[in-house]
DNA sequence: GAAATTTATATGAAAAGGAATATATTTCTG
DNA sequence: CAGAAATATATTCCTTTTCATATAAATTTC
């Protein structure tokens, strides 16, 4: 019974694990009329708006060019709004709209009691740990995200 | 200095996690000009053809639709080939060609020494853990793959 | 302070992915 | 064993993402 590659290798598991785990929440974000994507964006401005559309884009995973598109189509269902920055004309910053606020909150509402069930799993010292590492892992892989 | 929700939230951590970490390999990819997926499908058939296009699919982490089209791409380049299971005429088994076996060896050698300098910034046992927290996450999170 | 460079976002064409469903084969049921 | 149900893959249509590049504003350099 040998062991493959791939089901020891540290970014094969890192991408399953996360495929996993987060599959189960997934389903639950069409319930709430939100994809991945939208819902990232939203998580992330849910406790700080006024994001720029790059730092939004580096922090929601996706790409610059994808975000553009992202926040077109959420402009459009009513989910944020864009304001030209006014110290920097180039900058865009995104905004969470009432709509937004309340379809989020709802959504954070289930993926807290997700987190919770899938931590269940461990001890409350585990699970500490357990984020501890991956925040050292994006720390030490990942570009700064501007440490203010 | 509050902690934003996402920061501390597990499934936005391995997946972050898992973008940071897979970023700089996925750079040296494009060298061996292999696209991520192509990666993952010959890296999975790497130590163990012939496996079915639909068991293909949920360990290369694609649904099947989006696995029969990498499939029928990379049978036009040369990397894999189809072949009817006998047994059963509806299996499609998946083989690596000697062009993608050495594509794919090439890229594997590169895959083990990144692994080895992302996990270089941790302890042997650490590392050990982190693995074996990863796995529990899959087993318990995932839909069994099929325990042989 | 004008030209060159850098930075931030948008856009367009092409590739990739996703949901629903079709097709073919096998297995189950009475 | 015929018909129904289940399983494995392919296909179609549509949405989303990506790559390359354009546009616009700020910053640097001489």
């Amino acid at each position: 019974m040998s062991v493959r590659f791939v089901d020891d290798y540290l970014l094969y598991l890192l991408a399953r694990a996360s495929t996993e785990v987060s599959g189960h929440f997934h389903k639950q974000l069409k319930q709430h009329r939100l994809q991945v994507s939208e819902w990232r964006v939203l998580a992330t401005l849910s406790d700080g708006d006024g994001m720029t559309l790059g730092e939004l884009a580096d922090r929601a995973l996706q790409r610059q060019p994808t975000m553009s598109k992202i926040i077109d189509r959420m402009e459009g269902s009513g989910l944020v709004e864009r304001r030209q920055s006014e110290s920097d004309r180039r900058r865009v910053c995104v905004y969470i709209t009432n709509d937004g606020r309340n379809r989020v909150d709802a959504a954070l509402y289930d993926a807290k009691i997700h987190e919770a069930e899938v931590l269940s799993d461990y001890g409350e010292k585990e699970a500490a740990v357990l984020k501890s590492v991956l925040k050292s892992l994006i720390e030490r892989n990942g570009v700064p995200v501007n440490a203010d």
